[in-house]
DNA sequence: AGTATGACGGTTA
DNA sequence: CTAACCGCCATAC
């Protein structure tokens, strides 16, 4: 086939092809174990590139096809985008909850 | 190549 | 606790 071929099961993107940034921060994400979450911050880090705008960068445009819920913000928020999803996603996984936050001391998930 | 944007994060008021 | 500001970094145009 084309020497561009990438065969990924991940989902449907856009147009464009995710950089390799991209891929790093979406394969970190589909990494997250079921019940846990990561700051967008976490994720930069353990990626070792970009930051944390940046990764919500990747998920605006191709977290269409990872565990998008899993990632929260550094306070323990949910996506601002779709908060109320996010939230019932991640209770559903038993995600331990205060108040409408995520109790990041129990659920954070260092990647490893 | 440069400018504008945003699903962030930490600090300061 | 809320609000505003700045810094950071990949994308879009």
């Amino acid at each position: 086939m084309g020497s561009k071929e990438r065969a990924g099961p991940r989902a449907p993107h856009p147009a464009g092809d995710p950089t390799p940034f991209a891929e790093a921060v979406l394969d970190a994400v589909a990494r997250i174990p079921r019940g846990r979450v990561m700051s967008y911050g976490d994720v930069a880090e353990y990626v070792g590139a970009g930051g944390p705008r940046a990764v919500g960068t990747v998920l605006a445009r191709w977290g269409s096809g990872v565990p998008w819920h899993r990632v929260v913000t550094a306070d323990g928020r949910p996506n601002p985008s779709d908060p109320d999803r996010a939230r019932a996603l991640l209770r559903s996984e038993h995600v331990a909850f205060r108040r409408e936050r995520v109790e990041m001391s129990a659920a954070r998930w260092n990647g490893r």
